[in-house]
DNA sequence: AAAATGGGCAACCGCTATTCA
DNA sequence: ATGAATAGCGGTTGCCCATTT
């Protein structure tokens, strides 16, 4: 493909990139897209997304090949629910840096800023939402991180329970798992992971194009995934040997919870809601098995919405 | 059965930061 | 030092699908 534009008047420049505008697609990226954009990927390597866009023969834009190649076609991206552990990460990490995600997206290996982001869009904000308080506001921060995160941490303990008591089958992807959750990579924390929380406390199935559907949990979450998807296990890119960033799992730092948050005078210790009636009230919430992600039925609501004096 | 509504997600947009010639 | 190109980020939009009316 030639240079357009290039020694011609800005008008014609101007007529010409106009014409290259017209010219590009949007949209959803369709099977053939991926698999150019792909396959151009695994000759050349990444980067100089333009020029990239344009040698790959792709009408779009640099922009979209980068996004579509960072949050959907990247071998090591991880699809499917949203674990557990993960939200209490997300959770934490967010009470921490605020919106950022992607600093967020690095401790969550496979996991990309956007699904980060919708996730708390969708999921977090709608609680707060229900509970008629902003997503910003003390009471809200304070609900997640003492009722909503204590609770996932005794969901995750219990659940690490009964797989230590579950045989062989469930075992196996526990296995899997560890490894990714043991060597979550955070930076700048000083989170210490205590009792092997990560890892051993899987109970959903590590994601595969196959499971992936099958264990949407009562809230659904993260089970939308686009068929393309599955091409990523046909492809490698130059060097990576199907593990594009070796370092990427690698431990830097163990991860986990703060004796703060594991110790109920530091974690409990706070003013604003009345939290030790809270944690008498989670004794029963944790007992309830519910869905893994269904926090909040209509009892709890009401206890809420009566600590927040709403 | 059809229309309306709402949730979830992928993709886009606008902006800033960084890199490079 | 400077300006263009590129990369990256967070916010927003719009589409698709399931549920409700």
């Amino acid at each position: 493909m030639d240079v357009k534009g290039r020694g011609f008047s800005s008008i014609t420049t101007t007529i010409q990139s106009e014409e290259d505008m017209a010219d590009l697609r949007r949209g959803p990226w369709t099977v053939d897209e991926d698999l150019s954009l792909m396959n151009y990927i695994a000759n050349h390597g990444e980067g100089r997304w333009n020029s990239l866009a344009v040698s790959a023969g792709l009408k779009r834009t640099g922009k979209s090949c980068r996004l579509r190649w960072l949050n959907y076609l990247r071998p090591d991206v991880r699809r499917g629910n949203i674990t557990l552990e993960e939200q209490l990460l997300i959770l934490e990490l967010h009470s921490r840096w605020g919106n950022r995600w992607s600093k967020i997206a690095q401790c969550l290996p496979g996991r990309t800023d956007n699904e980060i982001k919708n996730y708390w869009r969708t999921r977090v904000q709608k609680h707060a939402k229900q509970l008629k308080c902003d997503v910003n506001s003390k009471q809200f921060k304070d609900t997640m991180r003492y009722l909503w995160m204590p609770r996932l941490m005794e969901r995750i303990q219990a659940a690490s329970a009964s797989v230590t008591a579950t045989p062989a089958t469930t075992s196996a992807s526990v296995t899997a798992n560890t490894n990714t959750y043991q060597n979550l990579n955070i930076n700048n924390t000083n989170m210490v992971l205590s009792h092997n929380d990560f890892g051993s406390a899987h109970v959903t199935q590590s994601y595969t194009p196959e499971n992936s559907a099958s264990t949407a949990t009562s809230d659904s979450f993260g089970t939308q995934v686009s068929p393309v998807s599955e091409l990523t296990e046909f492809y490698s890119v130059p060097g990576n040997n199907n593990n594009p960033n070796p370092d990427y799992f690698q431990t830097s730092a163990q991860v986990g919870y703060s004796d703060s948050l594991t110790n109920p005078s530091g974690f409990y210790g706070t003013q604003g809601l009345d939290f030790q009636a809270m944690e008498q009230n989670n004794q029963q919430w944790f007992n309830c098995g519910d869905t893994s992600d269904n926090f909040w039925n209509v009892e709890d609501m009401f206890f809420l919405q009566q600590q927040l004096g709403i």
